[in-house]
DNA sequence: CTAGGTGCTAGACCCAGGTCTAGGTCAACA
DNA sequence: TGTTGACCTAGACCTGGGTCTAGCACCTAG
């Protein structure tokens, strides 16, 4: 039987990361037990390994930087006992994201009234430019330049 | 002491950008029209200045990369014409944002479940780690968080 | 007059997070 | 039997986005 172990190359393709990234992770102890090697040295990764990584690539894409990656699968690794630790990090996190998601929706808005307002002027063929300095007629009366 | 100009200082408390940042934002050209200099060489920045590089603030919050910022600042420094160029770069910016909603709001469900899972273990006092690969030598037959 | 504060440029430095290379091991297949 | 392809380690390299330094120019106050 496969046993369920996947070599680094299978991992890659499943996680979407690449076989040095997944390398990498691992020496900077990212995860949160060690990878199996098999007879002649080879990665072997289970079920658990995969699950943790695609986690791992979840929090990457919602910006936890690898440091502190690191630091929560340390509080893994160590088994329990830490959970409270655990949760704090988490909930550290989870603010962390709230914050990004509001300030991309502000962002978002943003985006969405230029647009809109593009999109007015390129069907109107108007003349004016949306996002433009206005052509001032006569900027200050008294202004060196 | 125009009071239609601010300095370098000024604009950095503003925007909360470093005066280095703000220079090489410059150098970057990241702005959308020159800044202008006093007499003896100091940046002057406008209103408008100060208003565009509040929205490159948000445009980097947002993951917008200054290279792309640079396209945008070129285009507006181009003046009218470009309109269409410039409603492209919005789009697809907007997407990405929406793309970015998405994925942090998954990754915000999995920390919400995993916050949640271990307040409960806490608040019981429970024994069974809530994210620890089962220490059992037969394979799981059903793995959950 | 002198000092402090702010500004200027050019360019070095730094950190995070990958990405790639060199040189080697292994197993399978034609 | 030799070639291929996936894998191994150690370590160099790269990019993005700042951040800091040196050395100098102004202005204003004491």
């Amino acid at each position: 039987m496969a046993d369920s172990g996947l070599s680094i190359g299978q991992v890659a393709q499943h996680t979407g990361l690449s076989v040095h990234t997944l390398r990498l992770y691992e020496r900077e102890g990212l995860l949160a037990s060690e990878v199996r090697r098999d007879g002649s040295g080879r990665r072997v990764y289970s079920a658990w390994d995969i699950e943790w990584l695609t986690n791992c690539v979840r929090f990457r894409a919602s910006g936890m930087p690898l440091t502190t990656i690191g630091r929560l699968a340390k509080l893994v690794r160590e088994g329990s006992g830490n959970e409270a630790e655990r949760l704090k990090l988490l909930r550290e996190h989870q603010r962390h994201i709230i914050e990004q998601l509001t300030q991309l929706r502000d962002c978002l808005a943003l985006i969405d009234g230029k647009v809109a307002s593009y999109e007015q002027h390129l069907a109107a063929g108007a003349s004016g430019d949306p996002w433009q300095q206005q052509p001032q007629p006569a900027p200050a009366p008294d202004e060196r330049d």
